[in-house]
DNA sequence: CATAATCTATCTATCGATAGGTAGTTGATG
DNA sequence: CATCAACTACCTATCGATAGATAGATTATG
């Protein structure tokens, strides 16, 4: 077997855990070293600088991100279960140990990032905005917004209150505040006119 | 005159700006000083640890925050227009070199920050979640609410829209993903039937 | 044997923090 | 008014620890 590197993937692990626990500048080599049980050295043999890492991670996590969604035209499935299903990719954050969106947290960082990181971390959000504006006019059927507002609206607001609600989730450690942030997003897919 | 001490409040301020801008761990001591002129020594010398300066900060500004809101229980303004400003309140944070929210930012890291600055951090949400209840509970005449959605959900709604707003308008470096994003908090508040 | 992976050892730079000293101000005492 | 003690705000110099990164030797693998 050609053995794809295991260690790659401990490291690009251990990374990822750090960052969303404590951000990318509090992430030191030596920390991902001894959480994989090798020398700092040998961590920069896999990812020559703290950069490539960073990008490395990014990269990685935006892709299962996307890849764990699914096809947001899939008409087998309903744009209301799409949007759950959202809306729970963003909740197993919290549930692991009560971290961010990796993504979420570089962003906020991002005047302190490695271009090539700051790069990665933008394309998270197109991707995930392109998913969700997707899913959002198939349950659109023009009269759902009268408003005005467009689909691409509408998904920068989801993303808006999911990145905030895991935010107030780690400011108060549970998952309750989460939920109750994270309620508005299902209200207003559903639609809007209760009575 | 006793002098108030000018220099503790150029440090504060070096201090917030480059927090909001990279991150509490991306900071040095060093750095404070070189923006306000001084040795890292004199920086000690008015805020021993880092922690210490970390807590000042963020008290000052979550004080500073809430008196710039007013009172929410104040008759003469329509919570449509205090909830208007405390958007613009956010708003603001991005029109100053695309900064973050200081507590937001807090919150993000808060698994690698001092007890003292987390707890503070913790405090800006309470103090705003409160802010937002109350402005929120005169808005609706208990028919605006027949989901059984509470104030207090719809405070943390609004918050962590406002919050993840700052996130994407710092990930693509423009304000007008923030007032897309930010739409859906005055949408939510006039009221959600258009007729 | 060749390559990949890991090690030891070390470098330079910077981190937060401390020690000890020097002006300048303030306030009380004689 | 003159002197002295106390205090404030800086400074220089340095501490031990750690940061990211590199060189070169060693070990393991195919």
């Amino acid at each position: 077997m050609p053995r794809t590197g295991g260690k790659d993937l401990e490291i690009l692990d251990a990374a990822e855990r750090a960052i969303r626990a404590r951000g990318y500048n509090a992430v030191s080599f030596r920390d991902l070293a001894a959480a994989v049980g090798v020398k700092s050295a040998s961590v920069h043999h896999h990812f020559p600088t703290k950069a490539d890492l960073g990008a490395a991670v990014a990269r990685r996590y935006a892709e299962r991100f996307l890849d764990a969604l699914g096809d947001p035209g899939d008409l087998a499935v309903e744009p209301h279960d799409l949007v759950g299903r959202y809306v729970k990719a963003f909740r197993s954050s919290l549930e692991q140990d009560g971290q961010m969106c990796l993504c979420g947290m570089l962003a906020a960082e991002i005047a302190g990032l490695p271009d090539a990181v700051a790069a990665e971390a933008r394309r998270f959000f197109i991707l995930n905005l392109d998913w969700l504006e997707t899913v959002l006019s198939r349950g659109q059927d023009a009269d759902k917004a009268p408003d005005g507002e467009s689909g691409r609206d509408r998904a920068l607001s989801v993303i808006a209150t999911l990145e905030g609600a895991l935010i107030l989730g780690r400011a108060f450690g549970d998952l309750e505040s989460f939920d109750r942030a994270a309620r508005a997003v299902n209200r207003g897919v559903d639609g809007e006119s209760p009575g």
